[in-house]
DNA sequence: GCACCGCCTTGATCGAGATCAAGGCTTTGT
DNA sequence: ACAAAGCCTTGATCTCGATCAAGGCGGTGC
Protein backbone atom coordinates (compact mmCIF):
# COMPACT_ATOMS: atom_id res chain seq x y z
CA UNK A 1 0.00 0.00 0.00
CA UNK A 2 1.22 3.37 -0.54
CA UNK A 3 0.22 6.79 0.43
CA UNK A 4 -2.53 7.70 -2.23
CA UNK A 5 -2.90 11.72 -0.98
CA UNK A 6 -2.06 14.44 0.84
CA UNK A 7 0.51 13.51 3.44
CA UNK A 8 4.43 13.56 3.10
CA UNK A 9 5.96 10.27 3.80
CA UNK A 10 8.99 10.10 6.19
CA UNK A 11 10.44 7.70 3.95
CA UNK A 12 12.92 5.61 6.82
CA UNK A 13 14.42 2.73 5.45
CA UNK A 14 14.56 0.03 8.57
CA UNK A 15 16.29 -2.78 9.58
CA UNK A 16 13.80 -5.66 10.84
CA UNK A 17 16.14 -5.91 14.02
CA UNK A 18 14.63 -2.69 15.47
CA UNK A 19 10.95 -3.27 13.95
CA UNK A 20 8.37 -2.90 16.36
CA UNK A 21 6.29 -5.42 14.25
CA UNK A 22 8.78 -8.30 14.93
CA UNK A 23 6.48 -10.19 16.85
CA UNK A 24 3.37 -11.55 15.17
CA UNK A 25 4.13 -9.67 12.12
CA UNK A 26 6.12 -9.82 8.47
CA UNK A 27 9.22 -9.49 10.24
CA UNK A 28 8.36 -12.45 12.97
CA UNK A 29 9.15 -14.82 9.77
CA UNK A 30 12.34 -13.55 9.26
CA UNK A 31 14.52 -15.17 10.89
CA UNK A 32 17.13 -16.82 8.62
CA UNK A 33 20.22 -15.43 7.15
CA UNK A 34 19.43 -14.88 3.20
CA UNK A 35 16.73 -12.04 4.52
CA UNK A 36 18.46 -10.13 6.77
CA UNK A 37 19.41 -8.07 3.75
CA UNK A 38 15.85 -8.37 2.40
CA UNK A 39 14.69 -6.93 5.44
CA UNK A 40 16.74 -3.67 4.84
CA UNK A 41 14.17 -2.96 2.03
CA UNK A 42 11.54 -3.02 3.99
CA UNK A 43 10.40 0.65 4.99
CA UNK A 44 8.35 2.90 7.48
CA UNK A 45 5.26 5.21 6.80
CA UNK A 46 3.71 7.60 8.86
CA UNK A 47 0.18 8.60 7.31
CA UNK A 48 -2.06 10.97 8.96
CA UNK A 49 -5.35 10.30 9.32
CA UNK A 50 -8.29 10.09 6.40
CA UNK A 51 -5.33 8.75 3.99
CA UNK A 52 -6.92 6.75 1.16
CA UNK A 53 -3.91 4.37 0.66
CA UNK A 54 -3.55 3.08 -3.00
CA UNK A 55 -2.10 -0.20 -4.00
CA UNK A 56 0.45 -0.60 -5.54
CA UNK A 57 1.42 -4.28 -4.55
CA UNK A 58 3.46 -3.45 -1.40
CA UNK A 59 2.61 -5.40 1.52
CA UNK A 60 2.70 -3.62 4.93
CA UNK A 61 2.57 -4.35 8.90
CA UNK A 62 0.68 -1.88 10.31
CA UNK A 63 2.48 -1.22 13.01
CA UNK A 64 0.20 1.38 14.69
CA UNK A 65 -3.40 3.22 14.55
CA UNK A 66 -6.42 2.04 12.41
CA UNK A 67 -7.14 1.32 8.74
CA UNK A 68 -10.79 0.73 7.56
CA UNK A 69 -10.58 -1.79 4.22
CA UNK A 70 -14.48 -0.79 2.18
CA UNK A 71 -16.27 -1.89 -1.17
CA UNK A 72 -18.03 0.22 -2.65
CA UNK A 73 -21.04 0.14 -5.05
CA UNK A 74 -21.44 1.53 -8.36
CA UNK A 75 -23.68 4.58 -7.17
CA UNK A 76 -21.57 5.57 -4.04
CA UNK A 77 -23.06 3.29 -1.36
CA UNK A 78 -20.18 1.58 1.14
CA UNK A 79 -20.06 -0.94 3.16
CA UNK A 80 -16.74 -1.60 5.64
CA UNK A 81 -15.71 -5.09 4.93
CA UNK A 82 -12.71 -4.83 7.64
CA UNK A 83 -10.34 -3.05 10.04
CA UNK A 84 -6.84 -3.27 10.62
CA UNK A 85 -4.71 -2.75 13.77
CA UNK A 86 -1.27 -3.74 14.73
CA UNK A 87 0.11 -5.87 13.88
CA UNK A 88 -2.03 -7.06 11.07
CA UNK A 89 -1.20 -7.39 7.59
CA UNK A 90 -2.21 -5.00 5.08
CA UNK A 91 -2.19 -5.94 0.97
CA UNK A 92 -3.41 -8.52 -1.45
CA UNK A 93 -0.44 -10.87 -2.69
CA UNK A 94 -0.98 -12.79 -5.54
CA UNK A 95 -3.13 -10.44 -7.01
CA UNK A 96 -2.40 -6.80 -9.79
CA UNK A 97 -6.25 -5.68 -8.87
CA UNK A 98 -8.07 -5.52 -5.62
CA UNK A 99 -11.58 -4.10 -5.23
CA UNK A 100 -10.63 -3.25 -1.94
CA UNK A 101 -10.08 0.79 -0.63
CA UNK A 102 -8.06 1.13 2.42
CA UNK A 103 -8.18 4.12 4.43
CA UNK A 104 -6.35 5.61 7.95
CA UNK A 105 -8.64 6.22 10.44
CA UNK A 106 -5.94 7.68 12.57
CA UNK A 107 -2.62 8.05 12.43
CA UNK A 108 -1.09 4.89 11.00
CA UNK A 109 2.41 3.50 11.13
CA UNK A 110 3.40 1.14 8.42
CA UNK A 111 6.49 -1.24 8.02
CA UNK A 112 6.25 -1.72 4.34
CA UNK A 113 7.86 -4.49 1.35
CA UNK A 114 7.47 -3.54 -1.98
CA UNK A 115 5.64 -5.77 -4.41
CA UNK A 116 9.00 -7.27 -5.75
CA UNK A 117 10.62 -8.13 -2.06
CA UNK A 118 7.58 -9.76 -0.77
CA UNK A 119 7.00 -12.20 -3.66
CA UNK A 120 10.53 -13.10 -3.49
CA UNK A 121 10.19 -12.95 0.13
CA UNK A 122 7.04 -15.14 -0.06
CA UNK A 123 9.17 -17.76 -2.43
CA UNK A 124 11.84 -18.42 -0.47
CA UNK A 125 10.34 -18.26 2.98
CA UNK A 126 7.94 -20.60 3.93
CA UNK A 127 7.71 -19.31 7.22
CA UNK A 128 6.15 -16.23 5.95
CA UNK A 129 3.35 -18.06 3.90
CA UNK A 130 2.66 -20.00 7.14
CA UNK A 131 2.42 -16.30 9.04
CA UNK A 132 0.16 -14.94 6.17
CA UNK A 133 -2.35 -17.86 5.93
CA UNK A 134 -2.54 -17.74 9.99
CA UNK A 135 -3.57 -14.63 9.43
CA UNK A 136 -5.60 -14.90 6.57
CA UNK A 137 -7.81 -17.57 7.87
CA UNK A 138 -8.17 -15.82 10.79
CA UNK A 139 -9.24 -12.56 8.43
CA UNK A 140 -11.42 -15.24 7.00
CA UNK A 141 -13.42 -16.27 9.92
CA UNK A 142 -13.74 -12.44 10.71
CA UNK A 143 -15.34 -11.95 7.56
CA UNK A 144 -18.32 -14.73 7.72
CA UNK A 145 -19.19 -14.10 11.26
CA UNK A 146 -20.10 -10.17 10.45
CA UNK A 147 -21.59 -11.95 7.43
CA UNK A 148 -24.20 -13.48 9.22
CA UNK A 149 -24.27 -10.37 11.24
CA UNK A 150 -24.96 -8.20 8.29
CA UNK A 151 -27.41 -10.69 6.99
CA UNK A 152 -29.86 -11.88 9.76
CA UNK A 153 -29.08 -9.45 12.93
CA UNK A 154 -31.15 -6.90 13.94
CA UNK A 155 -30.15 -3.08 14.37
CA UNK A 156 -29.55 -3.29 18.10
CA UNK A 157 -28.28 -6.50 17.56
CA UNK A 158 -25.09 -5.10 14.94
CA UNK A 159 -24.92 -2.59 17.41
CA UNK A 160 -24.00 -4.28 20.66
CA UNK A 161 -21.35 -6.77 18.57
CA UNK A 162 -19.87 -4.32 17.38
CA UNK A 163 -19.10 -2.93 20.60
CA UNK A 164 -18.32 -5.98 21.89
CA UNK A 165 -16.01 -7.65 18.84
CA UNK A 166 -14.44 -4.31 17.21
CA UNK A 167 -13.03 -2.68 19.61
CA UNK A 168 -9.54 -3.65 18.53
CA UNK A 169 -6.53 -5.43 20.31
CA UNK A 170 -7.03 -4.03 23.89
CA UNK A 171 -8.04 -3.33 27.43
CA UNK A 172 -10.56 -5.92 28.35
CA UNK A 173 -10.80 -6.09 31.92
CA UNK A 174 -13.69 -7.79 34.59
CA UNK A 175 -17.11 -6.59 33.93
CA UNK A 176 -16.29 -3.20 32.93
CA UNK A 177 -14.18 -1.21 29.79
CA UNK A 178 -14.03 1.78 28.90
CA UNK A 179 -12.18 2.74 25.36
CA UNK A 180 -11.81 5.44 22.76
CA UNK A 181 -13.50 4.83 19.56
CA UNK A 182 -11.41 4.63 16.38
CA UNK A 183 -14.43 5.79 14.08
CA UNK A 184 -17.09 8.07 13.85
CA UNK A 185 -20.60 7.35 13.29
CA UNK A 186 -20.66 6.81 9.81
CA UNK A 187 -17.98 4.58 10.20
CA UNK A 188 -20.19 2.21 12.24
CA UNK A 189 -23.12 2.74 10.34
CA UNK A 190 -20.87 1.65 6.83
CA UNK A 191 -19.84 -1.58 8.79
CA UNK A 192 -22.72 -2.53 10.13
CA UNK A 193 -25.43 -1.97 6.79
CA UNK A 194 -27.29 1.11 8.39
CA UNK A 195 -27.56 4.46 8.31
CA UNK A 196 -26.09 7.12 10.83
CA UNK A 197 -29.25 7.97 12.38
CA UNK A 198 -29.91 3.98 13.18
CA UNK A 199 -26.83 3.43 14.35
CA UNK A 200 -26.75 6.55 17.20
CA UNK A 201 -30.56 5.66 18.10
CA UNK A 202 -29.64 2.26 19.35
CA UNK A 203 -26.27 3.56 20.78
CA UNK A 204 -28.73 6.14 22.61
CA UNK A 205 -31.17 2.96 23.50
CA UNK A 206 -28.30 1.11 25.23
CA UNK A 207 -26.99 4.33 27.15
CA UNK A 208 -30.91 4.58 28.53
CA UNK A 209 -30.87 1.38 29.24
CA UNK A 210 -27.52 1.24 31.18
CA UNK A 211 -25.44 -0.79 29.10
CA UNK A 212 -22.75 1.49 27.74
CA UNK A 213 -21.68 5.14 28.88
CA UNK A 214 -21.18 7.45 26.34
CA UNK A 215 -18.47 9.96 27.71
CA UNK A 216 -18.23 12.14 24.45
CA UNK A 217 -18.47 10.92 20.99
CA UNK A 218 -15.06 9.32 20.92
CA UNK A 219 -15.52 7.87 24.29
CA UNK A 220 -17.63 4.91 25.63
CA UNK A 221 -17.57 2.85 28.59
CA UNK A 222 -19.06 -0.55 28.68
CA UNK A 223 -21.25 -1.00 32.36
CA UNK A 224 -22.20 -4.44 31.52
CA UNK A 225 -20.56 -7.05 29.23
CA UNK A 226 -22.94 -9.20 30.40
CA UNK A 227 -25.62 -7.46 29.21
CA UNK A 228 -24.33 -6.43 26.03
CA UNK A 229 -23.78 -9.94 25.29
CA UNK A 230 -27.07 -11.04 26.12
CA UNK A 231 -28.04 -8.79 23.11
CA UNK A 232 -25.45 -9.67 20.43
CA UNK A 233 -27.49 -12.34 19.36
CA UNK A 234 -25.06 -15.07 19.27
CA UNK B 1 -14.57 -33.15 8.26
CA UNK B 2 -16.35 -36.42 9.09
CA UNK B 3 -19.97 -38.12 8.03
CA UNK B 4 -22.55 -36.71 11.26
CA UNK B 5 -25.49 -38.12 10.46
CA UNK B 6 -27.24 -41.29 8.26
CA UNK B 7 -25.14 -41.82 5.19
CA UNK B 8 -23.37 -44.99 4.20
CA UNK B 9 -19.29 -44.07 3.75
CA UNK B 10 -17.81 -45.70 0.99
CA UNK B 11 -14.11 -45.57 2.74
CA UNK B 12 -12.10 -46.58 0.29
CA UNK B 13 -8.34 -45.45 1.03
CA UNK B 14 -7.20 -43.61 -2.68
CA UNK B 15 -3.72 -42.89 -3.33
CA UNK B 16 -3.43 -39.48 -4.85
CA UNK B 17 -1.82 -40.28 -8.46
CA UNK B 18 -5.96 -41.45 -9.09
CA UNK B 19 -7.18 -38.23 -7.13
CA UNK B 20 -9.43 -36.07 -9.84
CA UNK B 21 -8.65 -33.47 -7.56
CA UNK B 22 -4.79 -33.93 -8.39
CA UNK B 23 -4.63 -30.74 -10.17
CA UNK B 24 -5.79 -27.33 -7.98
CA UNK B 25 -6.64 -29.43 -5.27
CA UNK B 26 -4.45 -30.72 -1.99
CA UNK B 27 -3.09 -33.81 -3.97
CA UNK B 28 -1.62 -31.25 -6.84
CA UNK B 29 0.62 -30.23 -3.69
CA UNK B 30 2.32 -33.37 -3.34
CA UNK B 31 5.07 -33.44 -5.88
CA UNK B 32 8.32 -34.48 -3.47
CA UNK B 33 8.92 -37.95 -3.13
CA UNK B 34 8.75 -37.81 0.62
CA UNK B 35 4.62 -37.17 0.36
CA UNK B 36 3.77 -39.78 -1.64
CA UNK B 37 3.40 -42.49 1.16
CA UNK B 38 1.02 -39.83 3.54
CA UNK B 39 -1.17 -39.49 0.24
CA UNK B 40 -1.85 -42.87 0.70
CA UNK B 41 -3.47 -42.02 4.31
CA UNK B 42 -5.87 -39.87 1.64
CA UNK B 43 -9.36 -41.39 2.12
CA UNK B 44 -12.56 -41.39 -0.70
CA UNK B 45 -16.08 -40.32 0.87
CA UNK B 46 -19.53 -40.36 -1.60
CA UNK B 47 -21.98 -38.45 0.47
CA UNK B 48 -25.72 -37.97 -0.02
CA UNK B 49 -27.24 -34.74 -0.03
CA UNK B 50 -28.45 -33.16 2.72
CA UNK B 51 -26.08 -34.93 5.34
CA UNK B 52 -24.00 -33.04 7.84
CA UNK B 53 -20.33 -32.80 8.27
CA UNK B 54 -18.96 -32.77 11.16
CA UNK B 55 -15.86 -30.97 12.09
CA UNK B 56 -13.16 -33.45 13.08
CA UNK B 57 -10.02 -31.63 11.91
CA UNK B 58 -10.05 -33.34 8.90
CA UNK B 59 -9.13 -31.32 5.98
CA UNK B 60 -10.86 -32.26 2.50
CA UNK B 61 -10.67 -31.82 -1.11
CA UNK B 62 -14.06 -31.50 -2.77
CA UNK B 63 -14.07 -33.62 -5.82
CA UNK B 64 -17.75 -33.39 -6.66
CA UNK B 65 -21.46 -32.05 -5.57
CA UNK B 66 -22.01 -28.60 -3.60
CA UNK B 67 -21.74 -28.28 0.60
CA UNK B 68 -22.76 -25.26 2.16
CA UNK B 69 -21.33 -23.20 5.06
CA UNK B 70 -23.45 -21.57 7.25
CA UNK B 71 -23.46 -19.47 11.16
CA UNK B 72 -26.01 -19.88 13.05
CA UNK B 73 -28.03 -17.62 15.84
CA UNK B 74 -28.82 -18.95 18.93
CA UNK B 75 -32.12 -18.05 18.08
CA UNK B 76 -32.35 -20.16 14.89
CA UNK B 77 -31.69 -17.75 12.36
CA UNK B 78 -29.34 -18.74 9.70
CA UNK B 79 -26.87 -17.58 7.37
CA UNK B 80 -25.12 -19.00 4.65
CA UNK B 81 -21.64 -17.99 4.75
CA UNK B 82 -20.04 -19.99 1.34
CA UNK B 83 -20.76 -22.78 -1.10
CA UNK B 84 -17.78 -24.87 -1.71
CA UNK B 85 -17.85 -26.71 -5.57
CA UNK B 86 -14.77 -29.06 -6.96
CA UNK B 87 -12.29 -28.91 -6.36
CA UNK B 88 -11.95 -26.71 -3.28
CA UNK B 89 -10.68 -27.73 0.50
CA UNK B 90 -12.91 -27.85 3.32
CA UNK B 91 -11.64 -27.43 6.99
CA UNK B 92 -10.35 -25.00 9.35
CA UNK B 93 -6.68 -25.80 9.63
CA UNK B 94 -4.98 -24.28 13.34
CA UNK B 95 -8.05 -24.65 14.87
CA UNK B 96 -9.80 -26.96 17.11
CA UNK B 97 -13.14 -25.35 17.03
CA UNK B 98 -15.36 -23.57 14.35
CA UNK B 99 -18.77 -22.05 14.56
CA UNK B 100 -19.40 -23.23 11.21
CA UNK B 101 -21.39 -26.34 10.15
CA UNK B 102 -20.98 -27.64 6.41
CA UNK B 103 -23.75 -29.65 5.25
CA UNK B 104 -23.89 -31.47 1.81
CA UNK B 105 -26.99 -30.21 -0.55
CA UNK B 106 -26.28 -32.64 -3.79
CA UNK B 107 -24.68 -35.75 -3.66
CA UNK B 108 -20.86 -35.01 -2.56
CA UNK B 109 -17.64 -36.70 -3.07
CA UNK B 110 -14.36 -36.23 -0.65
CA UNK B 111 -11.26 -36.92 -0.43
CA UNK B 112 -10.21 -36.75 3.14
CA UNK B 113 -6.87 -36.29 4.82
CA UNK B 114 -6.76 -36.91 8.49
CA UNK B 115 -6.09 -34.19 11.31
CA UNK B 116 -2.47 -35.43 11.89
CA UNK B 117 -1.96 -35.99 8.51
CA UNK B 118 -2.68 -32.79 7.34
CA UNK B 119 -0.27 -31.19 9.81
CA UNK B 120 2.56 -33.16 9.11
CA UNK B 121 1.84 -32.39 5.43
CA UNK B 122 1.29 -28.37 6.35
CA UNK B 123 4.88 -28.54 7.97
CA UNK B 124 6.59 -30.34 5.36
CA UNK B 125 5.03 -28.93 2.52
CA UNK B 126 5.36 -25.21 1.58
CA UNK B 127 3.79 -25.93 -2.22
CA UNK B 128 0.87 -27.01 0.22
CA UNK B 129 0.93 -23.65 2.55
CA UNK B 130 0.73 -21.62 -0.59
CA UNK B 131 -2.34 -23.60 -1.81
CA UNK B 132 -4.10 -23.14 0.82
CA UNK B 133 -3.04 -19.40 1.35
CA UNK B 134 -4.10 -18.69 -2.27
CA UNK B 135 -7.43 -20.77 -1.60
CA UNK B 136 -8.02 -18.87 1.87
CA UNK B 137 -7.17 -15.17 0.03
CA UNK B 138 -10.02 -16.45 -2.19
CA UNK B 139 -12.69 -17.24 -0.09
CA UNK B 140 -11.81 -13.92 1.96
CA UNK B 141 -12.38 -11.92 -0.74
CA UNK B 142 -15.70 -14.08 -1.76
CA UNK B 143 -16.97 -13.34 1.54
CA UNK B 144 -16.27 -9.54 1.24
CA UNK B 145 -17.99 -9.05 -1.83
CA UNK B 146 -20.93 -10.62 0.11
CA UNK B 147 -20.81 -8.59 2.97
CA UNK B 148 -21.07 -5.37 1.02
CA UNK B 149 -24.07 -7.13 -0.99
CA UNK B 150 -25.82 -8.17 2.40
CA UNK B 151 -25.22 -4.84 3.54
CA UNK B 152 -25.80 -2.56 1.25
CA UNK B 153 -27.45 -4.01 -1.69
CA UNK B 154 -31.69 -3.81 -2.31
CA UNK B 155 -33.31 -7.42 -2.52
CA UNK B 156 -33.20 -7.43 -6.01
CA UNK B 157 -29.63 -6.70 -6.42
CA UNK B 158 -28.68 -9.78 -3.87
CA UNK B 159 -30.70 -11.98 -6.59
CA UNK B 160 -28.97 -10.70 -9.38
CA UNK B 161 -25.66 -10.68 -7.86
CA UNK B 162 -25.97 -14.46 -6.66
CA UNK B 163 -27.39 -15.94 -10.29
CA UNK B 164 -24.27 -14.47 -11.99
CA UNK B 165 -21.65 -15.02 -8.90
CA UNK B 166 -22.86 -17.89 -7.66
CA UNK B 167 -23.80 -20.23 -10.27
CA UNK B 168 -20.22 -22.30 -9.07
CA UNK B 169 -17.69 -22.84 -11.41
CA UNK B 170 -19.24 -23.56 -14.66
CA UNK B 171 -21.11 -23.14 -18.10
CA UNK B 172 -20.25 -19.36 -19.51
CA UNK B 173 -21.32 -18.50 -22.89
CA UNK B 174 -21.51 -15.24 -24.57
CA UNK B 175 -24.85 -13.82 -23.69
CA UNK B 176 -26.71 -16.69 -22.29
CA UNK B 177 -26.63 -19.01 -19.93
CA UNK B 178 -28.42 -22.43 -18.28
CA UNK B 179 -27.77 -24.26 -15.51
CA UNK B 180 -29.48 -26.35 -12.79
CA UNK B 181 -29.50 -24.74 -9.12
CA UNK B 182 -27.56 -26.39 -6.81
CA UNK B 183 -29.84 -24.88 -4.12
CA UNK B 184 -33.22 -24.51 -3.17
CA UNK B 185 -34.87 -21.37 -2.33
CA UNK B 186 -34.49 -20.98 1.25
CA UNK B 187 -31.09 -21.49 0.51
CA UNK B 188 -30.83 -18.73 -1.22
CA UNK B 189 -32.46 -16.66 1.16
CA UNK B 190 -30.38 -17.90 3.56
CA UNK B 191 -27.58 -17.02 1.83
CA UNK B 192 -28.81 -13.00 0.36
CA UNK B 193 -29.93 -12.24 4.27
CA UNK B 194 -33.68 -12.28 3.04
CA UNK B 195 -36.86 -14.34 3.15
CA UNK B 196 -38.07 -17.45 1.22
CA UNK B 197 -41.07 -15.17 0.19
CA UNK B 198 -39.03 -12.30 -0.79
CA UNK B 199 -36.25 -14.16 -3.20
CA UNK B 200 -38.99 -16.20 -4.74
CA UNK B 201 -40.88 -12.83 -5.67
CA UNK B 202 -37.59 -11.55 -6.74
CA UNK B 203 -37.06 -14.22 -9.08
CA UNK B 204 -40.67 -14.07 -10.27
CA UNK B 205 -40.05 -10.28 -11.07
CA UNK B 206 -36.84 -11.33 -13.45
CA UNK B 207 -39.13 -13.59 -15.14
CA UNK B 208 -41.54 -11.51 -15.93
CA UNK B 209 -39.14 -8.26 -17.10
CA UNK B 210 -37.42 -11.16 -19.55
CA UNK B 211 -34.12 -11.11 -18.08
CA UNK B 212 -34.22 -15.28 -16.90
CA UNK B 213 -36.23 -18.49 -17.90
CA UNK B 214 -37.13 -20.47 -15.10
CA UNK B 215 -37.45 -24.05 -16.71
CA UNK B 216 -38.49 -25.92 -13.32
CA UNK B 217 -37.78 -25.13 -10.02
CA UNK B 218 -33.78 -26.30 -10.06
CA UNK B 219 -33.26 -25.49 -13.89
CA UNK B 220 -32.68 -21.69 -14.38
CA UNK B 221 -31.27 -19.88 -17.67
CA UNK B 222 -29.99 -16.38 -18.35
CA UNK B 223 -31.53 -14.51 -20.88
CA UNK B 224 -29.75 -11.56 -20.69
CA UNK B 225 -26.32 -11.59 -18.55
CA UNK B 226 -25.93 -8.07 -19.81
CA UNK B 227 -29.32 -6.71 -18.11
CA UNK B 228 -28.18 -8.88 -15.21
CA UNK B 229 -25.40 -7.13 -14.89
CA UNK B 230 -26.92 -3.97 -14.83
CA UNK B 231 -28.89 -5.06 -11.76
CA UNK B 232 -26.38 -5.97 -9.53
CA UNK B 233 -25.36 -2.76 -8.58
CA UNK B 234 -21.36 -3.01 -8.41
C1' DG C 1 -53.67 -43.12 -11.51
C1' DC C 2 -54.15 -40.97 -7.31
C1' DA C 3 -52.95 -39.10 -2.92
C1' DC C 4 -49.66 -37.08 -0.25
C1' DC C 5 -45.96 -34.10 0.99
C1' DG C 6 -42.48 -30.82 0.32
C1' DC C 7 -41.39 -26.85 -2.11
C1' DC C 8 -42.69 -22.75 -4.42
C1' DT C 9 -45.57 -18.71 -5.61
C1' DT C 10 -48.42 -14.98 -4.64
C1' DG C 11 -51.38 -11.88 -1.92
C1' DA C 12 -52.43 -8.80 2.22
C1' DT C 13 -50.76 -6.57 6.04
C1' DC C 14 -47.27 -4.97 9.30
C1' DG C 15 -43.11 -3.09 11.19
C1' DA C 16 -38.01 -2.18 11.47
C1' DG C 17 -35.17 0.75 9.71
C1' DA C 18 -34.55 4.32 5.87
C1' DT C 19 -35.28 8.94 4.64
C1' DC C 20 -35.83 13.72 5.36
C1' DA C 21 -35.21 17.45 8.30
C1' DA C 22 -34.23 20.40 12.34
C1' DG C 23 -31.42 21.58 15.91
C1' DG C 24 -27.52 20.79 19.46
C1' DC C 25 -22.87 19.83 20.66
C1' DT C 26 -17.59 19.80 19.69
C1' DT C 27 -13.87 21.03 17.49
C1' DT C 28 -11.09 24.17 14.78
C1' DG C 29 -9.47 28.32 13.09
C1' DT C 30 -8.97 33.35 13.50
C1' DA D 1 -13.88 34.76 22.47
C1' DC D 2 -16.39 34.13 18.43
C1' DA D 3 -17.66 32.13 14.14
C1' DA D 4 -17.99 28.37 11.15
C1' DA D 5 -17.97 23.69 9.91
C1' DG D 6 -18.44 19.01 11.02
C1' DC D 7 -20.50 15.59 13.64
C1' DC D 8 -24.15 13.76 16.38
C1' DT D 9 -28.91 13.27 18.16
C1' DT D 10 -33.68 13.12 17.76
C1' DG D 11 -38.28 13.51 15.64
C1' DA D 12 -41.82 12.58 11.80
C1' DT D 13 -42.94 10.03 8.01
C1' DC D 14 -42.39 6.57 4.44
C1' DT D 15 -40.93 2.29 2.26
C1' DC D 16 -38.92 -2.11 1.47
C1' DG D 17 -38.93 -6.43 2.85
C1' DA D 18 -40.80 -9.40 6.79
C1' DT D 19 -44.65 -11.84 8.36
C1' DC D 20 -48.74 -14.42 8.00
C1' DA D 21 -51.57 -17.09 5.17
C1' DA D 22 -53.67 -19.43 1.20
C1' DG D 23 -53.27 -22.06 -2.65
C1' DG D 24 -50.52 -24.32 -6.72
C1' DC D 25 -47.24 -27.29 -8.69
C1' DG D 26 -44.36 -31.39 -9.15
C1' DG D 27 -42.23 -35.27 -7.52
C1' DT D 28 -42.71 -39.77 -5.02
C1' DG D 29 -44.86 -43.84 -3.22
C1' DC D 30 -48.69 -46.92 -3.20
Amino acid sequence: MAIKQGAQQADIPTICESCEARQGGLCGALETGQLVNLAKASSRHEIPGGTELADDGAYSNVLSGVIKLTRNLSDGRQQIVGFHFAPDFLGRPFKAQWPITARALTKVTLCSFSKTIIERMMEETPALRRVLLKHALKQLDEARYWMAALGRKTASEKVASFLLRNIGPGNHSANSMSFDLPVKRADIADFLGLTIGTASRELSKLRTDGVIRIANRRHISLESVARLEERCGD
